[in-house]
DNA sequence: TTGAAAGCGCTACCAA
DNA sequence: TTGGTAGCGCTTTCAA
């Protein structure tokens, strides 16, 4: 037997502040190393005796399973990557939040990356997780092609699309329902009594899209035509984006005739940039043209006119996330992909009440 | 040789979507597993004709070294891990985006966790990431002493505070220096004609009684006498942070006789807070009472009454405390603690400027 | 310049 | 109930 003392004392010395392994509580113990993996994993059968020898010696030394070892031959990670566009994102970051939330206590870690928008980086964040052989994966994607989750595929490992998702690609997605959402913040706005009104739509993705298939059913719905030139885009390129985006945008808008009367925008921050046009051009919120925004994200009630918001309950995303990540990975063999819609919730506030 | 043809046919066949390994391409190539990791990794001594004939395989085969596998060999997970009190307050996300940032492309992933502001889950936190291995850690901490430090410290595991620091722990810091941004929004106001400036603190952490001994410095630096009533906190429960807590506080400094004409902020959601409670009472901003946060992280520039902030560079401190920790994994034993401080920025908007 | 052997810390499998 | 043996995929060391 080599656990005599001076052998133990010996090793200890040598192994410094190395952390402890099963090993050496074996040693200790004048056990083998399979009977500690076996308690450390709740094994059944173990000892009573045994059992609590070994659980009390592992409090003493504060044992840590080596995660690196374990990963090698289960070949789970107890990893979960977590793809996203940009962490300072509202939406984004409470996503991200509740997702940790979600996860606490699993045992997993959550890695979390940003791709900064662009579906390059993406892709390279993406390949970096895959080798590291991450468990899951949650993504909000910023990509254009659909071929970057065909590698992912081929790799076996499941995925979590949210917020975004593609057409004809079967996957697992959380999200909310954006035509609900488009239908929402424009019949809000025709029910304070606007007629002319505009849309500000974002970039060719699916939340774009649908919401603006939604404000067009609204319309519809209320027997008011959909005027093409009432819909504009705002620029790509990173500084259009949100506000200076929705107030040149805006400014687009304020030259039409008949002016709009109402502006069901994209997102907060391109209502923020709206009402900034709007104002500046010497006009009144919500008298002459009231703005509804999506998102809901910001500090809405502090703003120059409290901004009217559907809100998309991005907890609530974040959290199905989890649950359905969690679920992917404990599932033996394929599941067959699952989407989950949240409700979107109007949120009425000064931009867009007329009394 | 064992590269014929059926030889790696049936091979595959059998480990079906099992990701390559070493072995493999050692095998196709008719070398050893030795040759094929020391290409990888670039040594030397190699011939330039095996060199490409394995750098060619690699690539077809689209190989990813294990990470599992050379963690537990070289004791490097190549893992950072990051706690933060909460993922949603702008300036804990841009942190992170900006730490995330500072590491792309060096081969690490960043784990985020999520304190909540709650100290023990914080702890627990810690223990997760330290048995996970992370290489390095940073921190914000919710702590309220100094001991979990010390059992990181303990671990040999190297760390960086940020935001926050502990009197009494020579740890590595990189934050923003207080006392400055106290000064600066006080000496502003001052500037600006206020004499009665109030603060807004913050709780028993570094940065609130850094900026707080600003605010004292910059009122004696001008012969003004500090009085104690005019320094009022917000409640430390979760509701009474941010807007809700400003707001009361604000209620209570309105009752003053003198009343304060201006308000110094521990930080922005307080401001907004304190802004509201100034227009609700009928009172104008900043004609009666001029504000100044600190952090400029909201949409400063759309609120009612646009905020005057200090703005402490969280990008600077996200990007310099990627710096430190990657310094921190590359050296060799153990580093002298270093701190880094930021120098804060004045952001002048309407809530100060009576010209 | 190349590779055989050993082993990182742990778990799976099967025998005792 | 317990443990011996083998091996996960890789790097380290040292010999050829």
């Amino acid at each position: 037997m080599s656990n005599v003392p001076g052998g133990g004392e010996k090793r200890k010395a040598v192994r410094r502040n190395a952390p402890v392994r099963m090993k050496d509580i074996a040693q200790d113990l004048g056990l083998s190393t399979v009977t500690i993996s076996k308690v450390l994993r709740g094994h059944s059968d173990i000892g009573e005796e045994t059992r609590k020898r070994v659980l009390k010696r592992m409090k003493e030394l504060n044992y840590q399973p080596n995660f690196a070892a374990r990963a090698l031959i289960t070949g789970r990670t107890w990893t979960i990557g977590l793809v996203v566009p940009d962490l300072l994102h509202p939406f984004f970051a409470q996503v991200a939040k509740a997702i940790s939330a979600g996860i606490r206590g699993q045992g997993y870690s959550l890695i979390i990356t940003s791709s900064e928008e662009d579906p390059e980086l993406e892709q390279q964040e993406i390949a970096q997780l895959l080798a590291r052989r991450v468990d899951v994966l949650v993504i909000a994607s910023a990509q254009w092609t659909v071929e970057s989750f065909r590698r992912i595929e081929e790799r076996g490992i499941p995925y979590v699309l949210i917020d975004r998702r593609f057409a004809g690609l079967p996957a697992n997605f959380v999200g909310v329902d954006d035509e609900a959402v488009g239908r929402m913040g424009t019949a809000h706005l025709i029910q304070q009594g606007s007629r002319r009104i505009a849309h500000i739509r974002g970039p060719e993705t699916s939340t774009a899209l649908g919401r603006m298939e939604g404000y067009k059913q609204a319309l519809a719905a209320a027997g008011i035509a959909v005027r093409p030139e009432r819909i504009v885009s705002i620029g790509s390129s990173g500084d259009d984006r949100g506000a200076p985006g929705g107030y040149e945008a805006t400014k687009t808008l304020l030259g039409l005739k008949p002016r709009p009367d109402g502006i069901f925008c994209f997102n907060d921050p391109i209502a923020l940039g709206a009402m900034r046009a709007i104002l500046d051009a010497g006009l009144r919120i919500p008298e002459d043209i009231a703005v509804v925004g999506c998102g809901n994200v910001l500090y809405s009630d502090f703003l120059r006119v409290p901004l009217t918001s559907v809100d998309q309950d991005s907890a609530a995303i974040g959290r199905l996330a989890a649950e359905m990540a969690l679920r992917l990975v404990s599932a033996k063999g394929t599941v067959r992909p699952r989407t989950e819609l949240v409700s979107p919730r109007l949120v009425v506030r000064a931009s867009s009440l007329r009394k």
